[in-house]
DNA sequence: TAAATTATTTACTTTTTGGTAAGTATTATA
DNA sequence: TATAATACTTACCAAAAAGTAAATAATTTA
């Protein structure tokens, strides 16, 4: 059982907390875009156009670093790299698909 | 049927669109204290204390032009000030749920 | 030899977001 | 008369997020 950082204050609302892992402009988007899938990063800057390179790994390098996707490179030239959506990161698809449904819904 | 923006390019994805009106380090905060109750605004700022007022009421502002809040005055003084999930804000629950499922099942 | 390929990295600038602290209006109450 | 109460508003500054543009490494292919 993993404790809860309840040191002196601290350990916020679970929304905040969650915020933290996916909120910002990008990182849902890009797990959207990753799905089931295997996804090369230059396949996900053609999928998402508004994208910086910047940004694009920045965002990756982060949801790596929170366990969300999976970053597999292969020892090839030119280089190739897949990102896929670790089990964890598979629990956010819930979150994503309830806002495509508020998408819809209101329009 | 509301036609969509499609004139030139423009009209991203649901993603996108949705974080536009609920993105952002406090929208879901606020709209989670208020849920199915009316809070006045004194009472907002207790309940999300990392919140300054000023980001608070801006906030507050965004969301009843999206109308996904309803501010209600009334002509008192001190004033007094509600605001509520407007029926299109309900629909943003489900996301807050799913984020706390998130929230509980990976921590 | 020059160019293409791919996934980064870096430096620099702009934009957006957020924080602090003080002020305002209006009435009731001490 | 001074203070409390409440929901803001304003000005000013700092920090975080994001954009731009160019560079890099290591090979293969033309």
């Amino acid at each position: 059982m993993k404790a809860k950082k309840n040191k002196n204050n601290l350990e916020e609302c679970p929304v905040s907390n969650t915020l933290k892992i996916i909120g910002g402009k990008w990182r849902l988007r890009i797990i959207n875009e990753i799905g089931e899938d295997k996804r090369r990063f230059g396949e996900l800057k053609r999928l998402i156009p508004e994208i910086s390179e910047k940004m694009l790994i920045q965002e990756l390098k982060a949801l790596v670093e929170y366990q969300i996707i999976v970053r597999k490179a292969y020892k090839e030239i030119p280089p190739r790299v897949e990102y896929y959506a670790s089990e964890k990161g598979k629990k956010v698809f819930p979150i994503i698909e309830e806002i495509k449904k508020f998408s819809n819904d209101t329009n």
